[in-house]
DNA sequence: TTCCGTACTATACTAAGGTATAATAGCGCG
DNA sequence: CGCGCTATTATACCTTAGTATAGTACGGAA
């Protein structure tokens, strides 16, 4: 595994080693990290999922080539933004690399403040949705420590259900519930139902009970 | 105002009156109902927000451009989908047009299968969208009847305070807030916080007060 | 076996939510 | 002016939620 510098990193994956190092010179004069590679092969090596930034990725490539390399990463959870930039690329293939979620479709030669902005936006892109993402794995961690009843009723809950309701439905009486719920509020950290809504709808848990 | 069928209708907008011709022959004879436009003026002084369905728009159009008649749409808060169809486009106008939101960027001479089955895309993604804002209006139609003393308790209830803290908030006392809290949950047709939460959610209303 | 976590039950009490009834007061409108 | 809407307060009653305490029972791990 590569190291991860504290900063974001530009990830540049481009067979043609002279358009690699100008793309390189170029985000390095403007005050970004960057990792250039070869080939999508070399970048899936090597690359820490973990890591913050975005790729600039040459669509026409041997073996792998970038469309390949987005369904990949995309296949793999992958939040990483991808600009697309190529020399010989045609609208369909912009088109598909748009519709799959790409950030930008950038054509060379480029304008160097295109790709610069791009990368920016991209930057910003990823900062938000691993942000997003971290706090949805919070909310999930906070989920997994639930026993197997207190998620029956977390669900009854957030369903705005009474106890006298739910432990009807779970063939048990009020006061095991009101036990079971407590335990909910106290291990999902939320002081009223509408918090405990709002998270779980954030994780996709419906309030469908019934 | 042109009459709306039941189904919903291609709108076919193309300055090329060939061009034009034979889409909508092909969109006819695979079962759509089609109003065909020979500039977007035309299409903007007819067009019927209330029509479901989608647009097949040329991308050069003299005065008006496919890509400004776009702009105009989603200004209006348009949310007919928009495939593109163009036989002189280039790559950054597609993926301009693809961030903005177009639905499909497919280049003339275009394959029939693909255009057919971007409007069947398309026209499902609008009938979704549709569903979607037509709920929204509902929930708005109901917040729009709470006085704004009510509207006010609303805030604080799915911010989940107790009706002692909303009392002491808005300088009552928890009788009133009782009472307004009850005409909300009758006017938001909801039995439960929960319910109210994710309506209001739903509507973009944030649970932050305080 | 003991210990721990889970699930359950019971009693008791306090706090909070919900409903009903009744009454007062300000305000805009026809 | 009276009418209706809004907002308010008060009293009373019942339901529901939350908490504390205490105990039983089961199954897996040390």
């Amino acid at each position: 595994m590569m190291s991860s510098p504290l900063g974001p990193t530009v990830f540049v994956v481009d067979d043609y080693a002279p358009g690699r190092r100008s793309i390189s010179r170029l985000l390095r004069a403007a005050g970004f990290a960057v990792t250039a590679f070869a080939s999508a092969k070399e970048f899936l090596a090597q690359y820490d999922p973990q890591t913050s930034g975005c790729l600039v990725l040459d669509l026409a490539m041997p073996a792998v080539s970038g469309l390949e390399l987005q369904g990949i990463l995309a296949d793999r959870g992958s939040l990483l933004p991808i600009i697309f930039l190529t020399a010989h690329g045609d609208i369909p293939k912009s088109v598909q690399a748009m519709k799959r979620g790409a950030t930008d479709f950038l054509t060379k030669p480029v304008n160097d403040e295109d790709l610069l902005a791009a990368v920016r936006v991209a930057i910003e892109k990823h900062r938000a949705l691993r942000r997003e993402q971290a706090e949805l794995s919070e909310i999930r961690a906070r989920l997994a420590t639930l026993t197997p009843r207190e998620r029956e009723v977390l669900e009854y809950v957030i369903a705005g259900k009474l106890n006298k309701q739910i432990a009807g439905e779970l063939g048990t009486v009020e006061q095991t519930v009101k036990i079971h719920r407590a335990h909910v509020m106290q291990k999902m950290r939320v002081q009223s139902v509408a918090e405990l809504v709002r998270i779980t709808e954030r994780c996709g848990i419906p309030g469908t009970v019934q």
